[in-house]
DNA sequence: CCCGTTTTTTAGTATTACTTCAATAGTGCA
DNA sequence: TGCACTATTGAAGTAATACTAAAAAACGGG
């Protein structure tokens, strides 16, 4: 049994994992010594310094009280896997109704940022007028936005019609689609903690940890040249 | 020492873990044997029947591995840990500016659902001319959308004004304040990973794992009744 | 340099993560 | 309904390690 552990995925050169140097520097920023977070948590100082240090990988649970100590999102240190499955690739772009394409243009722009552990995804979605999504269900949960026109939401066989400024948060797992119904389009912005652009892990680039995106330069291109990308990866 | 665990704070009526439940809820989904996940994860089928039935707490590193083979984010396992400390209370308050509440009116409404296991938290936010909201940092990541009007962001010391449909997306560990720096409100649609309401742990309570909510319908009341009842708790 | 504090190291052991195999439950078919 | 096969659970165990306590080393300030 040789699964990637938490240190061997993101040994840094100095042998130590990135989970023991985050929990380190936080508690460093906290200015709380070992023996604080120890007593704090109820473990050993030894401990406590091991698995700083990467030498001990804690339980489940002791990881769960260390961080509440350190008021650190438990969730954090896991990176969403990265998937090596063609398959699940193209299951990723037909969350995003790219197999109902057909002379409809539906477009997106891409919000948000890609830097090490980020989990959100925003884009702006243009869905033109009488575009279906696929019915799909999938990890991680998601917001829509209405920002102009309607849009028809389907949740679990469910339809209901969200207007400007209404929203719609519900787990990606419920069976959801999107159409739009009129003979407009409909503006989005949609949120969610899925890897959509295949992004993978992230570089680490600090050029990329902070994304500021204007209106006026945001790209007009369709999706479908992502499609594409992916395609000749298959 | 006695942190509480996965199981305990989250058992339900029959014993179970949520943990558990829900790995067991994406096996089935997937149409996959126990045996199919302990072969394609490397464990034993009696170790995986024992997770989902919240006998055995599994380890980090098995815990990736499994949610692995089940498409999972094995960080969406950890809801943000419960604080019970008044003055951590006061710093959730301190992120979102209330500490600079003086004559100003900032106002927000809250837009996302509360259901078990979700991360994301999203807000309309009215910020008057003028404001200012303190400089901060905590875990989690977020994302600005500028609806109206204009919003001078600072992070890390340094400024950038955003304009209607600009965003901004960033982990929330760099230090960051807002500033209305205009005569007219302005409107953020805003998005982040943190339990910003003090949710806690969702009740699991059905009628709130989806919200669809209207912009006709939404409460205009400012946030200050909230940091009177922490005022309260405390 | 000295001293107090903090961290690491060392040498364990208590705990349990995880296994194997038998028993039980579930399902489909004749 | 009975049977055969598959899927899951239960029982009994042990290898591995999570976690400890105490000593040693490192660190920082006066």
């Amino acid at each position: 049994m040789t699964p990637k552990t938490l240190a061997e995925t993101g040994e840094s050169d100095d042998g130590l994992s990135p989970m023991g140097i985050r929990l380190r520097n936080r508690r460093k920023d906290l200015k709380l010594t070992l023996q604080d977070v120890a007593d704090a948590s109820g473990f050993s100082v030894g401990f406590i310094s091991q698995i700083e240090r990467g030498i001990t990988v804690p339980s489940l649970t002791s990881l769960i009280s260390v961080c509440r100590v350190l008021k650190m999102d438990a969730g954090s240190f896991f990176t969403p896997p990265k998937n090596d499955q063609p398959i699940t690739r193209k299951q990723s772009r037909q969350a995003f109704g790219l197999t109902g394409l057909a002379d409809n243009k539906l477009t997106y722009e891409r919000l948000s940022a890609s830097f090490p552990g980020n989990i959100l995804r925003s884009t702006l979605i243009h869905e033109p007028p009488g575009f279906r999504s696929e019915p799909m269900s999938h990890e991680g949960e998601e917001i829509y936005f209405i920002l102009e026109g309607e849009l028809t939401i389907e949740l679990d066989g469910a339809r209901t019609i969200l207007n400007p400024g209404d929203t719609a948060h519900f787990p990606s797992t419920v069976v959801h689609a999107t159409w739009n119904h009129t003979t407009e389009p409909t503006l989005i912005f949609h949120t969610c903690t899925m890897d959509v652009f295949g992004d993978g892990e992230p570089s680490g680039d600090p050029n990329t940890s902070l994304v500021i995106t204007r209106a006026a330069d945001r790209r007009k291109a369709p999706k479908p040249s992502k499609s594409k990308k992916g395609t000749d990866n298959e």
